[in-house]
RNA sequence: GCGAAAGUGGCGGAAUUGGCAGACGCGCCGGACUUAGGAUCCGGUAGCCGAAAGGCUAUGGGGGUUCGAGUCCCCCCUUUCGCACCA
């Protein structure tokens, strides 16, 4: 009898896993290839249990498919950048590169304790510059392709802390940490044109397939694709055309008014033809201001004012008034609408407000409600009425007709519109990658030459968190000579968002030590895209869109050849602890090392995968650790009862001369195969998988029952010893299924076991066993048979029997002869299953 | 407001294609072993009626389709998530 001792297991595997370079792997044409991925860590210093789970998940994908006999690469990296390191230097005064690096540190020991079975080779940290090198070579890239581009645009202002802060930052309209009032303000910024690609990302969705259907909602949702028609709205007295975007052109000739965003460019020409218009110009600064305040903390009142003017609606030829409108967004379309009232809601309350005019257009419904009568708009498509020569027609269809004549007329054209905008990439701060560009006074714009990459980050040790950009203030670092003329200019001084870092790390992987490009491309073709890529849903818009953009972007540079790089998504479903999730803010931390030193790696990893699918939320159990424990202790005993007597080479394999209790060992043995593999590989319900390891554990004791020394039980337990070669053949092939299929779980724990059997080869060379169906298959079958519905007896039949052999033995079964006679047997339904349903009257 | 997902024992959860509801685990109850048991092994455990055999009721609520519904359809309730004036 030999003790469980798990953590000096976890030790002596780790090393041993390490010292064979178990997991470390080349591009091998020969063999298929699997590349599972967890998304990369921010280092914060710690791992909870809540991001353990992501990379325990994707360790079991990893280990399991090994041993199915693929060449994994399964590698994992730091998204090393970021706000926080450089708000911890403005409070601590500790350089962001320092406690990164103590960071990384700490965190890869953590993971190394758990047994991911990680390429450790393969390891990177975003904030080395052999990493963002190639940030700045594939912005020089799209650059060229004219793909990055400067524009001025506003940003939300902190005017305390002098500093932009990004969307996310920004709690009801005010700064997070200063609490001021956030304002808008202008400035030039880098963006990344996304919306060049808009249409194929969306496309790109359709082929998703094994992705989550709610993130690719997401993603369709956030590009927002809508067909319409910019229409010019000719304004009274001359002057440039309002442009109108509509997706209802059917409803034109109810377009009683026009409306315009605050920020719309010809206010500012009203404004100065205006009678009064100072007061014009205050109204309309007003709205600005309450515009950018209300998009921050949701709903507003809707309100507007008259311009005084009017435009012409170039279907009906009437004059309609020209109003400002605060709901109206600038961003969006041409930042101008047409308003239908009758069909539009919030033309409907607008109009409503100011008793604007309404006009019916569409018949949406058998009842015909006045104008005045209406309470609500009809939105519907409907039959066109009040629409002059369109009159009769109904849209959808007639939208393409009308658009085509307005384009035949010079009035406007069929349009798209997307939701989705260009990607903002500028930061003012210090910790991330610089952006290569240099501003000369003769040649302008000049990209820094990719022979001069990377353009290295300063060290900055002062840090305030105050001013514009950290960079801005090292002077060594702004002026350089213009690579063009060689005069004297100033480096761009903001950085890269860090998604640009995160959105080809997983090219990276592929050739992760390439020094002139970010990976070459032969062996990418070989190992991309993601087989499988786990990670939490808050990145199902951002970092998965901005993935699928850089990764056609370097299509169309000729550095891979597909268009999309994660065939397989899983979103994780978070740990929570005393139903919230875990932060050290919130002291409910469940640090994996704790849980380790008490049970050992091996239970934590089981217990996590076993307490609920992966997808799902879970609340983290002490009792349900224990639980786990106790199990593999469970194996542990079982294994050791019987590994002298099964373990060796050369043990005679299975023979079909077995008793019952073999063959049902056996058939348990086979089925569990087939329900473990397909448990991992196709469904990823890991906790079904462990618990039909569970019932042959249980299967086991029970068998051992059966055998002349019982099962183990603690103390002095007999050494499980049978005579009979076929019992021995049966329970090795039991137990050597059960030890490689639990080793994905908890492979520290079955390396020893399956050292302890005396198998001369490491698990992780081992090949997962196979499934025969012809065992698994079952001799008898039990039958439940139903009357009108319900289960009144169980009879046993053949595996074999036909229908009708099944028919007969459920209608000859004592308890359902009780429950038909007397009765007329309506009909006999037999199901596969099987089944028999009868019915009866 | 719109959209999506979910709701199953005391608890976490199973039920793969419309076919035996509650696998597996936690907890609880009992037995064995024991000086002892918070260890281990074995057994029980949805609720109600019944001595038992057996029966009845049960997958948020109400209807429907079907020989058969946790699963499909309609209405309602609750929870969670996403979007939130995108014209």
């Amino acid at each position: 009898m030999t003790e469980f001792k798990p953590q000096q297991l976890d030790k002596k595997w780790q090393q041993a896993w390490t010292s064979a370079k178990a997991f470390e792997v080349d591009v091998d044409p020969s063999r298929q290839k699997f590349y599972c991925l967890e998304m990369f860590a921010y280092p914060s210093g710690y791992a909870h249990v809540g991001h353990v789970r992501n990379y325990i998940i994707g360790d079991i994908m990893a280990r399991t498919k090994r041993m199915r006999g693929y060449n994994v690469l399964h590698p994992f990296g730091w998204d090393a950048f970021g706000l926080p390191a450089e708000n911890a230097a403005i409070k601590s005064g500790t350089h962001p590169e320092t406690s990164t690096l103590d960071n990384i540190a700490h965190m890869k020991g953590q993971l190394q304790r758990l047994g991911i079975s990680y390429a450790w080779d393969r390891e990177i940290a975003t904030c080395q510059p052999e990493y963002y090198k190639f940030n700045q070579w594939i912005f020089l890239r799209m650059f060229e392709r004219g793909l990055a581009y400067r524009r001025r645009s506003t940003v939300n202002w902190c005017p305390v802390d002098e500093t932009v802060l990004a969307n996310e930052q920004v709690i009801d309209g005010a700064c997070w940490r200063c609490g001021t009032t956030v304002v808008a303000r202008e400035l030039e910024q880098w963006f990344f044109r996304i919306t060049a690609y808009a249409d194929e990302l969306l496309k790109g969705l359709e082929t998703l397939t094994a992705w989550p259907e709610k993130v690719v909602v997401m993603q369709r949702n956030w590009i927002g694709r809508s067909e319409g028609a910019r229409i010019k709205f000719p304004v009274a007295g001359g002057g440039d055309p309002i442009e109108i975007f509509t997706t209802r052109i059917d409803t034109i000739y109810g377009a009683t008014f026009v409306l315009l965003a605050p920020e719309h460019p010809m206010v500012d020409r009203f404004a100065v033809e205006s009678p009064d218009s100072k007061a014009f110009r205050d109204k309309v600064a007003k709205f600005r201001a309450l515009d950018r305040e209300s998009r921050l903390t949701g709903a507003i009142e809707k309100e507007g004012f008259d311009t005084g003017r009017k435009a012409i609606n170039p279907f009906t030829r009437e004059d309609v008034p020209i109003w400002i409108a605060n709901f109206v967004l600038a961003e969006y379309g041409t930042g101008a609408i047409m308003a239908v009232p009758a069909h539009d809601e919030r033309d409907f309350e607008f109009a409503r407000k100011y008793d604007l005019p309404i006009r019916i257009v569409v018949q949406a419904g058998p009842d015909t409600p006045s104008a005045e009568s209406m309470t609500e708009a009809t939105t519907n498509y409907g039959r066109m009425v009040n629409s002059g020569e369109w009159n009769g027609q109904e849209a959808p269809a007639v939208i393409t007709k009308m658009i085509a004549d307005a384009e035949k007329r010079g009035i406007g054209m069929g349009e798209v519109q997307y939701r989705l905008k260009d990607w903002g990439i500028s930061r003012q701060r210090y910790w991330g990658t610089p952006i290569p560009v240099i501003y000369c006074d003769r040649d302008g714009v000049v990209a820094v030459p990719d022979k001069d990459l990377p353009v290295e980050l300063p060290k900055v040790t002062t840090l305030t968190g105050r001013g514009d950009s950290p960079l801005a203030q090292v002077p060594e670092f702004v002026n350089v000579k213009c690579p063009k003329c060689g005069g004297p200019a100033r480096r761009e001084t903001d950085t890269m968002d860090t998604f640009v870092d995160s959105s080809w790390y997983f090219l990276r992987f592929a050739d992760p030590h390439n020094k002139e490009l970010p990976f070459d491309p032969v062996p990418a073709a070989y190992w991309m895209p993601v087989d499988f890529y786990s990670g939490g849903v808050e990145h199902a818009i951002l970092h998965l869109l901005y993935s699928r953009f850089v990764t056609r972007v370097l299509r169309d540079v000729g550095l891979v050849n597909f268009d999309e790089p994660f065939k397989r998504l899983l979103t994780q479903g978070m740990v929570l602890k005393n139903g919230a999730v875990m932060s050290k803010s919130k002291g409910n931390v469940v640090d994996p090392d704790d849980m380790r030193e008490k049970y050992g790696a091996d239970a934590l990893r089981l217990y996590v995968m076993f307490v609920a699918p992966p997808e799902k939320e879970v609340e983290w159990s002490d009792a349900g650790l224990e639980g786990s424990f106790r199990f593999l202790v469970r194996v542990w005993r079982i294994v050791d009862h019987w590994c002298e007597t099964i373990g060796g080479e050369g043990m005679p394999a299975c023979s079909d001369d077995c008793t019952g209790a073999e063959r049902s060992l056996r058939r348990k043995t086979h089925d569990t195969i087939r329900r473990v593999t397909t448990d991992i590989e196709e469904r990823m319900h890991l906790n079904t998988g462990v618990s039909s390891l569970m019932e042959l554990v249980n299967e086991l004791y029970a068998f051992s029952d059966t055998t002349e020394h019982g099962a183990p039980t603690r103390g002095e337990p007999p050494v499980g010893r049978v005579e009979r070669q076929q019992t021995i053949a049966v329970l090795k092939e039991a137990i050597d299924a059960l030890v490689v299929m639990i080793s994905p779980f908890a492979p520290h724990m079955a390396e020893e076991l399956w050292q302890m059997l005396g198998h001369p080869e490491a698990l992780t060379k081992t090949s997962w066993p196979s499934y025969d169906p012809a065992v698994a298959k079952a001799d008898e079958v039990v039958v439940p048979v139903q009357v009108n519905g319900k289960v009144r007896a169980r009879v046993t039949a053949p595996a074999d029997a036909s229908e009708d052999q099944m028919r007969e033995l459920a209608l000859a079964d004592a308890s359902i002869r009780n429950h038909t006679t007397g009765r007329t047997i309506v009909k006999v339904v037999v199901a596969k299953g099987p089944l028999v349903s009868v019915v009866v009257r």
